[in-house]
DNA sequence: TGTAGCATGTAAGCAGTTACATGATTAC
DNA sequence: GTAATCATGTAACTGCTTACATGCTACA
């Protein structure tokens, strides 16, 4: 599928970026839903280069130190735009390791349980907290053809996410204190 | 992290099964947050036994057929059981194809994101209808101590999750229908 | 002058998918 | 007889992570 190239032409055709700018895009909001290594950014990068959907200049900062800028090209656009149209059939659901001890949950004691889903809920919030903090520097739902429409959505999506999760943990929370108190 | 070895130790501490078996496990709720080709089970199911995890019983199925049976051992109840007591910190935030392309939509018009939006949709609603019918065949909540309890919990979550992506994928909807009526 | 961050790359290995390969059993 | 399903495996490849490897720049 190469999804990591399309990220990488979707994030230039934002604006220039060296490889290690992209890293770091990977590392904000986008993290919410893709992220990559600098070891995997770079080869990606080269190979595309040699199929012509980037280009890029190499310029010095400070005395030596070499840095490549990259651009989208023209064919890397149209490259992009294709790959956006696609109406594709949705995705397998993504695994979960916390979801899997769950289901394998019934070998733990009420206790143990109830612990493992109040550590969870507890990272979970503060997640949730963190991604309210940034909604706040939204005052209005951005202009559609801008970049930050897509920050915007996007944002939205990881918090009614995180919250949806958070609803799940108390309702197992729940399930496990009303059977510790019929016991 | 090794984490198809502890699904793989979960279900046979269910009950023996085949890799056969094994693998239409993870086509039914199990592939909710979990899955796996045969391609895959069958080489780890070798190194488990390898490692005294499992054993198994080779039976004859009709006339030749050969059905390896496997089994947990006491050496793999206890390995499973350190796993699913261990508290770690949350995952990374999956990977997500749709929410990368909604990411860079603003490079589409506003008819192409709608459509695009509506058919993810029309898919995960239906997904929503046949999670809400399997739940039906649960009238109360099964004892915390049986195997059902974590196919329950499990089946709400999964039912949660699916609510939360279609109000999410409404209110880009609505989004993109405002701007187009502005426009 | 030291350290945090900028900057770029490669190599080994694990996890997972697709394709290759084979054959038996059951139920119609 | 034939098709669907049961049943087990291997090989090649992609995607991704961890570790190895190097060196510069800005700032305190």
């Amino acid at each position: 599928m190469r999804t990591l190239k399309y990220a990488i032409l979707g994030l230039l055709n934002r604006r220039p970026m060296t490889g290690y700018d992209i890293g770091k895009e990977f590392n904000y909001e986008l993290s919410e839903f893709w992220y990559a290594k600098h070891s995997q950014i770079y080869p990606e990068l080269k190979r595309l280069a040699k199929e012509e959907f980037v280009t890029y200049d190499i310029e010095i900062s400070g005395d030596i130190l070499e840095k490549k800028q990259y651009s989208i090209t023209e064919k890397g656009q149209k490259e992009l735009l294709m790959w956006l149209h696609k109406d594709e059939i949705i995705e397998k659901t993504p695994k979960d390791v916390f979801r899997l001890r769950m289901y394998f949950s019934n070998n733990l004691d009420l206790e143990s349980r109830i612990h493992l889903l109040e550590s969870q809920k507890m990272q979970h919030k503060k997640r949730l907290y963190a991604l309210q903090k940034i909604l706040e520097q939204y005052p209005v739902v951005p202009d559609y053809n801008s970049d930050r429409f897509g920050d915007f959505i996007i944002l939205e999506g990881a918090i009614i996410r995180q919250e949806s999760l958070l609803k799940w943990l108390d309702k197992c929370i729940d399930y496990c204190k009303k059977a510790q108190e019929e016991k």
